[in-house]
DNA sequence: AAAAAAC
């Protein structure tokens, strides 16, 4: 503690050796199974006083807003309960999930299809197959989500959808129930009676929420002999062959890969039934928007369903997904822009970029609940951290950004899901829709740069009816923003300290003009987390190539011994 | 408002 200190002061040596036995010292024990039972004991507890804010605002009161839970039913808007009166759980795995927590559900459209309770109403309403209903049962889906009671039918029904709803409540089953209960007979089929090509598209924002849809859907087909296809350069490249294409039935891709293609004249979308747009107002961003559009203008089959989802859809983006849809209905589970309940928030004062790493190997040295995910605002200061604590002697320490290779990114992932990462730095690639359960606790090591980045970054914890925890730090050129997503910590049940309530709005220059301020620092920090050497950080890339050189001949090795390939994640 | 991500 008095090493930390005086670190946090800035100049002194950090005593290492001290800090490696402390690690060690919880690394030691399977710190898996240690259980976070106090999400209100916060960290900031443990935090010298000179950066402790909300010891000064402690013991005033924290203010607490009541979530008013009245909506004007005006016109056609429909004012419900999330059905669920069974406190099931609707996670994937099966038994020990907790309940759902309930939402209210708000819908907007005309002649909106009656919700279900229950997968077995699907059954009886609509022709759905058994094979599905098995599989969705075998995976330990039990009763539908909130979205999944309301959006499945309106999708069944072939209607547009704008479907809202929170992270980790079971958004994707809601799409891909309908999609792969409309796809029928597999295409090429002699039986087949939709056409020839592609029937369903399915985008996403990023290559690891593309490929974990994908993992979806494979569970979901089990038993039936559809082509999914997770599009990428590889599988690309087969479509050179007409005969090819024209047996796929659904493509989860990002939107260039498509577009991609499309301009290459290697694929047809004249026969999509059905395009899905995850994340949608991410997708509806500048930079993505023209790709997307011209995925759109390629699906020219005249009864085309779309539907879009997110947590969040601000409301130009709204505008421009209901301009899209046709006669659409709208669905909102919970609160717009809202976090769950579930997720204890805290803010953390850091005053400037130095004191983040301090706080942050502060906060490792003490029990937590891996694994951690840690977010930053670009990849080389994602790579510089994860250096940084891996010189500190932080144990399974990982690294995920889009600068990375796609074997890279993919190892990544897959010792996330194995559990080997116990903290995982992060670029924004990662803040939206992956799901790993075991995560509990989200950092967000660098201020969000929006409502709509916070509320992911955060979701990627709190799935499927669990706990979660999410710390932010802020520092004084965060200080214009940090109201703004204070609001947003009170809207979904956490208390923020008063002082930060009782801050003035700042001005719209005032806010341009630190933005620049923070801007120019960003450029200046960008390369610079802390402490960091070149020297050292040769060396430790220097290890990185020799270790993924090991792994490399091992993996031949492998290979040799057993010629069987895993086909378990790979294009059908 | 800006970075990241998409190929």
């Amino acid at each position: 503690m008095e090493a930390f200190h005086l670190l946090s002061r800035g100049g002194a040596k950090f005593d290492k050796q001290r800090f490696k036995s402390d690690v060690s010292l919880f690394t030691g024990n399977g710190t898996k199974e240690s259980k976070c039972s106090t999400f209100a004991h916060a960290p900031e507890g443990e935090l010298p006083p000179e950066l402790d804010f909300f010891k000064y605002a402690q013991g005033g009161n924290t203010k607490r807003k009541v979530l008013d839970a009245e909506v004007d039913p005006k016109g056609k808007r429909r004012k419900v309960e999330d059905g669920s009166e069974d406190e099931e759980a609707n996670g994937e795995q099966a038994g020990d999930d907790p309940p759902m927590p309930r939402h209210r559900v708000t819908t907007k459209g005309k002649n909106v299809p009656e919700h279900v309770e229950t997968f077995d109403a699907l059954r009886e309403r609509y022709s759905l197959s058994s094979q599905l209903l098995q599989n969705l049962a075998h995976h330990g889906y039990k009763r539908p989500t909130g979205i999944q009671s309301y959006g499945i039918p309106i999708l069944m029904e072939q209607r547009d959808l704008a479907a809202i709803s929170p992270t980790g409540t079971g958004k994707t089953l809601s799409y891909l129930l309908p999609v792969m209960a409309a796809l029928g007979t597999p295409a090429g089929s002699s039986k087949g009676d939709s056409g020839s090509g592609v029937r369903a598209v399915i985008l996403a924002p990023t290559r690891e929420l593309a490929h974990q849809i994908h993992n979806e859907c494979l569970k979901l087909a089990q038993g039936r002999k559809w082509r999914i296809v997770l599009f990428s350069k590889a599988t690309a490249s087969t479509l050179v062959d007409k005969k090819v294409r024209e047996k796929i039935d659904l493509i989860i891709s990002t939107p260039l890969r498509l577009v991609a293609s499309l301009q290459a004249g290697n694929l047809e979308l004249d026969n999509v039934r059905h395009l899905v747009l995850d994340e949608a107002d991410r997708m509806l961003d500048a930079e993505f928007m023209e790709q997307v559009q011209e995925v759109i203008a390629a699906c020219t089959h005249p009864e085309v369903q779309k539907a879009v989802f997110s947590a969040t859809l601000p409301a130009n983006a709204e505008k421009v997904a209901m301009s899209m849809l046709r006669d659409p209905i709208r669905v909102v589970v919970g609160l717009k822009d809202t976090p769950l309940p579930l997720i204890a928030q805290s803010l953390t004062y850091v005053s400037d970029d130095q004191s983040k790493l301090p706080t942050l190997l502060q906060y490792l040295s003490q029990p937590y609940n891996p694994p951690v995910l840690v977010f930053v605002s670009s990849q080389p200061r994602a790579n510089s951290l994860a250096e940084e604590l891996v010189i500190s002697g932080v144990a399974n320490v990982d690294c995920l950004h889009a600068g990375m290779t796609k074997k890279e990114r993919e190892d990544a992932i897959s010792r996330m899901r194995r559990g080997d990462s116990w903290v995982m730095i992060s670029t924004e690639v990662m803040a939206r829709g992956m799901d790993f359960k075991g995560v509990r606790e989200v950092i967000n090591y660098d201020f969000p740069q929006s409502v709509q980045s916070y509320v992911h970054r955060i979701g990627r914890t709190g799935r499927a009816g669990r706990e979660g925890k999410a710390i932010t730090y802020f520092t004084n050129q965060d200080a214009p923003f940090l109201k703004t997503i204070a609001n947003v910590l009170l809207q979904s049940g956490s208390t923020v300290p008063e002082w930060i309530l009782k801050l003035p709005k700042p001005s719209k220059m005032k806010r341009r003009e630190m933005g620049k301020i923070k801007r120019a620092e960003a450029v200046n920090n960008a390369r610079r987390i802390g402490r960091g050497d070149a020297i050292k950080r040769r060396e430790m890339i220097a290890g990185s190539k020799r270790r993924k050189e090991k792994e490399q001949q091992r993996k031949e090795k492998q290979a040799a011994a057993s010629p069987s390939g895993d086909d378990a994640d790979g294009e059908s």
